[in-house]
DNA sequence: GTCTATAATACGATAGAC
DNA sequence: GTCTATCGTATTATAGAC
């Protein structure tokens, strides 16, 4: 799975997390990918080709990047493990801010892009879900609707943050704990 | 206050709102209007500069837009006042529509533009303070740190939710009622 | 599959008349 | 202040060799 057109979909998130999806230039991501602007064209018909296939990608890699943490956590302690795995996503590791930057665009991209909404919604769904089940873990009490709630709001404030974040509006220790505060109040709420 | 400079602003704002701020075309821009390329460039030097001023725009009608709304809350019933303010920017008509989107792409655009930054920053922390101001009415008990963090916390999920909405991953009328809960949260935690 | 070279054009910006 | 006309270049996309 690391063939050229899969080091060209790396280049790519690259490139967008540096500079946006309406700032990708294929000549530019041809240069970071180290190869010719036609054989990015041979691969993917033409510049929508690529940002499909990207944020397709994106959100693949979003999905394995939390799967992959799964084995971190601590059985005995759900609410660290809840709140280890929120906090995740605001760090200043270069990772993460791609993977941050290339996702806010993405969403941002769907907004504009009606094709791009199937792929969001359904990785945004595999997201919730995941953070509804750390809930279900941390507050026994709680139902499942309540749950599923608390999940989509603790990750649409995630995602709010973190624009916030990386627009430059918002120190990350800050954006941190803003969230340690809203898991606090979705727990003694729940 | 309905000169040619400020008609190009209303224009700028729609085209915003239907192709993203990156999406913006000068060309475009100046048929929306109804004038000629130059003529913007007269009046704003360059693409940034548009930018620059349509943000400012953005930002004061926004502010315009819920201090008009100022007269119709009680005062008898401060979270009831806090609860309609915050639910405004959660609604189908077209104006809200059309300042959320341009809003949402401002904030997008600005993690890779940083000239944008200073406004943005100037505008969301009015907004917060405005919040805080309205949570100490309706939690007179709280503290003012305490205020200000969940003032922070709920407008930027309102950004969050904002963006799944106008992303077609959620409905509006569930956005609302996720906001409703944070607010509950919130209150509840206060 | 991958390259070099180049065509076609979209776009930002300016010149200069009125 | 506003227009028409245009320039320069950045960018997408294709042709054709290997």
């Amino acid at each position: 799975m690391s063939d050229r057109r899969t080091e060209i979909l790396k280049a790519a998130t690259r490139v967008i997390a540096r500079r946006g999806v309406r700032g990708l230039r294929v000549g530019e991501l041809a240069q970071e990918a180290g190869v010719s602007t036609s054989l990015i064209y041979y691969h993917f018909t033409d510049r929508a080709g690529i940002l499909r296939s990207t944020l397709e990608f994106i959100s693949d890699r979003a999905d394995r990047y939390t799967a992959e943490q799964s084995p971190q956590t601590r059985p005995d302690d759900p609410r660290a493990d809840l709140e280890q795995v929120l906090l995740l996503e605001l760090q200043d590791a270069p990772e993460v801010r791609e993977n941050s930057t290339a996702w806010g665009e993405l969403r941002a991209s769907a907004v504009f892009e009606p094709d791009l909404r199937e792929d969001l919604a359904r990785a945004t769904h595999t997201w919730v879900h995941e953070i509804a089940d750390l809930l279900a873990r941390a507050d026994p009490l709680g139902t499942a609707p309540a749950h599923a709630a608390a999940a989509e709001r603790l990750t649409a404030l995630i995602e709010g943050l973190s624009v916030r974040w990386l627009s430059g509006c918002l120190p990350l220790d800050h954006a941190r704990r803003l969230l340690e505060g809203a898991i606090d109040a979705e727990l003694a709420a729940g």
